[in-house]
DNA sequence: GCCAACGTTGGC
DNA sequence: GCCAACGTTGGC
């Protein structure tokens, strides 16, 4: 049982979107990067949890909580032309990206990245980590306790 | 296998 | 919209 915190354009898809789903589930589909897909692949185990962030938006910061709820599968925008996420390199037979699936766990209150790196408790975080563009990054069960325990707070 | 050029991420 | 930081590509 691993954390995580994954990213997510509002815009895309928001925890809202996640909340509306069929089954309160989508795939968490569009990652290009071989870390973070190698963590979805390698790293996850269903029933882990992480927190759902908002990001590249006005306040970017943590709005829920979601579950892995799948094994790893190829994700099929790869393979669709008209897809911004098309890979042209990857085929059906060796598929490049694979992705799980998530289920909506909670809403939270909202908490900023502003607010997130004014606590000390956090400075090591991978997320907030110098230059990090990662868009899933583990956490540290201490971590997630004290996050946990600030959104229990402002609720 | 190096590294310059380019593309992307994502906060500000 | 800017730009710092990083990842990927491709020529050599």
């Amino acid at each position: 049982m691993q954390y995580w915190l994954m990213k997510s354009e509002p815009d895309e898809a928001s925890i809202d979107h996640l909340a509306s789903a069929t089954g309160q589930i989508l795939p968490w589909t569009g990652v290009r990067n071989y870390q973070a897909r190698n963590f979805m692949r390698d790293a996850m185990t269903i029933g882990d949890l992480a927190f759902f962030y908002h990001s590249g938006c006005k306040e970017p910061g943590i709005a829920g909580i979601c579950e892995v709820c799948s094994e790893p599968y190829p994700d099929d925008t790869q393979f669709d032309a008209e897809s911004p996420y098309f890979d042209p390199k990857s085929s059906r037979e060796a598929p490049r990206w694979l992705l799980r699936d998530v289920r909506f766990v909670s809403r939270t209150a909202y908490l900023t990245l502003t607010e997130l790196r004014s606590h000390p408790e956090l400075a090591t975080m991978r997320l907030l980590a110098r230059g990090n563009r990662l868009s899933i990054t583990p956490v540290t069960a201490d971590e997630w306790a004290f996050i946990s325990r600030l959104l229990a707070e402002k609720a």
